[in-house]
DNA sequence: CAGTATCCTATCGGATACTG
DNA sequence: CAGTATCCGATAGGATACTG
């Protein structure tokens, strides 16, 4: 039943499935930090609280639009704090909850293995798309 | 110059900066980790070598085409070695590279934290939204 | 200052059909 | 079996204008 001579035995039989949807926890809080600024974010607000034009400051290219959105999503997760300042003009403050140095610590262990690996990730690529442009060694 | 009875102190003039673009190595990877279905292959492949249709099966509403599409990055990014078997039928098998476990490895530990805080963090959706829809108890 | 509202576009990903 | 090609809708995110 098995085909023989190959490194993979294909027995399918066994129906290990997984979480495959949305239901997926890790899903939730990998959208979270894999959108185009949370990450920077956190990253931030790690080393010190900021009000909210320091962030727009400091995150190079973020529309005022995306870091409001931004924010207020890690806020909804309880990973970021925001103290509202009754004065005018109005003061905001943003800093990492507990839970959100957490996470940017697990994080960070992510960060780590890109610096280490990324030159592999960069010969590999330049591996695979240059085997597609020059097809000449086929002998 | 500085706004004292805070908590934060905002000497904004320290200019640190980050790499907010895609020049940022940890996008690399996190743009791949984070597609739709990229991490799903990952954590098949780990347990074992699979084929294509393995894989469709496997993975539960996934597309022929984004399934392509999927694999042919990881293998572009060497975290995915691809065998083609000369045979009819043609028959393809998928494995990780030993980037591709350790690159897995190091997710783990994200998927860890996800479980362990998934709690906490349902509790703040809950506490974030409820908080919207009824403002009621402003004294 | 710290947002929200509106509009618009680019990319992601699904459905379907076709092929070596 | 293992794809590719084409089309098409949903959504992420940018630009701009306005507000307490």
């Amino acid at each position: 039943m098995k085909s023989p001579g190959s490194a993979c035995d294909t027995d399918d039989g066994d129906p290990f499935q997984w979480d495959t949807r949305e239901d997926c926890e890790v899903r939730q809080i990998l959208d979270r930090i894999a959108d185009k600024w949370s990450l920077l974010v956190i990253a931030l607000l790690d080393q010190r609280c900021l009000r909210f034009t320091e962030l727009r400051r400091r995150i190079d290219g973020v529309s005022q639009r995306m870091l409001a959105v931004t924010l207020r999503h890690l806020e909804r997760d309880g990973l970021v704090k925001r103290t509202v300042h009754p004065v005018v003009p109005p003061r905001v403050d943003y800093e990492l909850t507990p839970l959100g140095r957490s996470l940017h610590a697990t994080i960070q262990a992510l960060v780590d293995w890109t610096e280490t690996h990324q030159g592999e990730i960069a010969a590999a690529r330049s591996n695979y798309d240059e085997r597609l442009t020059e097809p000449a060694a086929l002998t």
